[in-house]
Formats: structure tokens, sequence, C-alpha cells
DNA sequence: TACAACCTTAGAGTGTAGTCTATACTTGTA
DNA sequence: TACAAGTATAGACTACACTCTAAGGTTGTA
């Protein structure tokens, strides 16, 4: 698929698209057949990249930590103990995250007990 | 306390506390019997709101969402109403971070495996 | 074949969240 | 009392993540 449909699809405009493959978090294959234009085409693959780069923002993750995590999926130049050290520490940082929000939650959550009770 | 004391006691430098009370997020008081100077007194409760900033921010949550969590938290100029909506709107907020976590922590833990298993 | 709708790259502009510098004043300590 | 350390304000600067504009080329359709 073109960019204007992989923009459909995921609701990112082609401007972030382009964004991000200038980012290197995703790539388009351009068409070896086709002479007459340099159009990138895009797979599902891409759409489901997308799709996690959206949750990983979504939730604090920088373009570089994403990334450094799509560099671990799709490239061969890291040692299997180097992947897995990268990965480590993302699942870290995600229970750290998912801690920290628990701690959100609880304190907006007691809050809106005391402002319904209180009515503080 | 002072500036430098609440910076030293949350690790958050003391330009970044002015920016964050420049933004709303924080109020430190004057000492009206002090007259020789206009420094800021912060209390433990500033200390935590901090705490809570760094949580909320480390999640995704902006500084302006912050900031409107924190007028329901401390202005009267809202009802009941209107502040069980900004804190449900937060709580279902918070879910769907939760929720984008998991998953991203589900592809990695299975990506692992796979790095592992299937040497790839 | 006209023309709308699409594609590319380069580069400028915007908003957010700091981060730093300069200037000037106050406080604590050797 | 010198002077290091702390405090306030204003405003410049930076990094990040877009977001938009311009210029030029291609594709699909009436």
């Amino acid at each position: 698929m073109l960019i204007h449909e992989l923009s459909k699809r995921t609701g990112i405009t082609a401007h972030t698209i382009r964004f991000y493959e200038k980012s290197g978090l995703i790539k388009g294959k351009r068409d070896e057949n086709v002479t007459s234009n340099n159009y990138f085409h895009y797979d599902d693959e891409t759409v489901e990249k997308l799709e996690l780069i959206r949750d990983a923002k979504s939730v604090g993750f920088t373009i570089s930590e994403i990334g450094q995590l799509m560099d671990v999926w799709y490239s061969n130049q890291l040692t299997i103990e180097d992947k897995v050290a990268v990965l480590d520490e993302k699942l870290i940082s995600i229970d750290e995250k998912i801690k920290h929000l628990k701690e959100v939650k609880k304190m907006i959550s007691q809050f809106k007990i005391d402002v319904i009770e209180d009515n503080c």
C-alpha cells in the first residue's frame, strides 16, 4: 500500500509517517518494477508497527527509545545478549510506568471519594 | 522550606520547580513576617505534588493535563459534578494507558522468547 | 488532455517542556 | 565584614516531536 492508505488505516497523517520514516522507526520499500516514480510501498507489518508506536508514545516512550526497540526487532547487527538486554530494560521501564500509573490512579480515586463524601 | 530544600527533597532542579510554579502546578507562599526578602516557602504537600507530577509526567501526562488536575484538587471554583467529571476522565485515560502498556509489554515479552528460542 | 489527487524531498515553523544566563538582591559563615 | 551560597525575575536558548509549505513530478479519471 502507499502512504495515503497507510495513513487512512492508522489514523496517523502522512506527514507524521514520513517523520517516523526519517527517524528510522519504519521503512517503506520501492517497487523495482516501476521506474516512472519512486513511491514507497508499505506492508501490513508497518501498520502493526505504527500501532505499537502509538501505544508506546501514549505512555511516555520517546521516539529514540522506540527506535532502539525497532532496531532490536529488525536489525541483525546485535548479539542475542544485546537484544535481550535492551528488551529487559524496556520491560523494567514498563513495570515502573505501570506502578506510577497505579499510584496516580490511587490518588485520584481517593480524591474522587473525598470530593463526593466531604463535598470538598 | 525554601526552593533549594524542596529541590533536594524531590530531585527536581530549582529551575524546573520555578517553571512548574509559573505553569500553575504548584504555589509557594511568601512569609508576611519577613520584609527583607520575597522568598517563597513550600510545605510538605508541595513535595507530594511534585512527586505526583513526576509520576504523571513519566507516563505521558502533559503539564496542562496535570495542571487541570491540580485545579480540581485545590480550586473551589468548580462544582462537585465538574470535579468528578475531570477525575473520571483522568481515570479512564489511566486505564487506557495501562492497557497500552500491557500490550507493549506482551509484544516485547513474546519477542524476547523468540529471540532466545529461535536465535533470531 | 485537462485537472484533481496523489507522491517525493527539503526545509521552515510551531508547541511543549524544560534549561540556562544575566542581573540584582539577601543570607549564612569563616 | 568579606564572600560563598542562596533567591527572584526576565528572557534567551535548546531538544523533541511534530506540522506545514514549497516545488516539482506522477497517476487516475472525466
